[in-house]
DNA sequence: TGTACATCAGTGAACGCGCGTTCACTGATGTAC
DNA sequence: TGTACATCAGTGAACGCGCGTTCACTGATGTAC
């Protein structure tokens, strides 16, 4: 009666280890707490899913996909620039608010050989895509292979400053400061695309 | 008689241990491994050093050191842009020949609420002293404060970009390129902040 | 020059713990007849 | 409706291993007399 009808346990699994690790980090990720908190034996891990690394995938799967909608409106904004901005933001608020969750985005290993699954290589391709489409539309001039590469480069940009900035040590910004400078670098690079058409040089 | 005077034991393990990470990273270096290769007993360790963590500082400290020193040449440049660029082109070379090593820096974590000795954390001032200095140059008109915000940001920007492209997995740029993009990043930034002062924009 | 003693860097076996994974078992659920 | 049997998700104690750290001991070196 006031037994709700639980989720499937591989479910509970997942929800258990996304909070886990925004609790604790993908460092403090323990099997024993993923299962207490899901309420359930510590083999019921390998029913559900193959591994840890697993899990972490499904949870990281999430969290992608949650940037992803968190990112989606930036996308309406209405110049290229607008957007490239908008989406730069986006992405330093959802890491100051998912900080644990974001971080293990990039700090999981595989084992060494092991190949990331597809499924999961695919989820990246979206973000890419989702930047490139203003960028496209800034610098008409480049061909699209330039154009991907210039994406990665503007998100490895973005993403450092971000990064040393929830890290806390060695050279970070200020958290209080890192939405602006995240604009002061996005703004300083898209004047730059901009120049770059009106003066005709590629580079 | 062919017996070289060893250097002192506290100075081997580190030597073992800068070798140990450049060939493993610093997740697989281990006591034992460390000792090994330094010729030693594996209680050894804990009399040259407190802890596996100080070795490992000791390590950082010195490729702190070098990375100083491979980017002091670039200095010597000859406009406060040129040094600027060159400083980044050092940058990204150094992580590629130390890729390991420069890893280390980033990844090393202290246990829980120990905190950085300071003998550490000064020479990371150094490194943004290195890098004020041109931007400074560039922007007569900020503030000191002001500047040292933005040595970050472009710290991180550039460190990102590296960053990424050094892992390889998800979204980097292709190592090949990579000094071309860290190139095209920083002359966009450096183009960026030529403009902002001559156009009188705080920003 | 010799003897007794203290010191302490260096040794390596043993400790201890954290933790992912396994595996023999249980018990609920479904199927056949 | 009842009985026998198969299946399989779920259990949790036990396994096994990696690995940092400790500690009783050794033996070389230095000091006092």
């Amino acid at each position: 009666m006031a037994e709700d009808k639980k989720p499937d346990l591989r479910t509970r699994l997942i929800d258990a280890a996304e909070a886990e690790i925004a609790e604790k980090g993908l460092m403090g990720l323990k099997a024993r707490d993923v299962t207490a908190r899901a309420g359930c034996a510590l083999g019921a891990i390998y029913n559900a899913v193959s591994d840890l690394d697993e899990l972490v995938m499904r949870v990281n799967s999430r969290t992608l996909e949650r940037l992803g909608a968190a990112l989606a409106p930036a996308s309406r904004a209405d110049s290229p620039e607008a957007v490239t901005l908008a989406l730069a933001d986006a992405y330093a608020v959802f890491a100051l608010q998912n900080r644990r969750l974001w971080s293990a985005l990039f700090e999981h290993r595989l084992p060494e050989g092991v190949e990331m699954p597809d499924w999961h290589r695919a989820e990246h391709e979206v973000l890419i895509a989702r930047i490139g489409a203003p960028l496209a539309a800034l610098r008409p001039d480049l061909p699209e292979e330039a154009i991907r590469l210039r994406v990665r480069t503007l998100f490895g940009a973005v993403h450092g400053v971000v990064h040393l900035a929830l890290q806390g040590r060695l050279v970070g910004v200020p958290e209080a400061l890192l939405r602006q400078e995240v604009a002061a670098l996005v703004g300083a690079l898209v004047i730059g695309a901009r120049a770059a058409v009106a003066g005709g040089g590629g580079r």
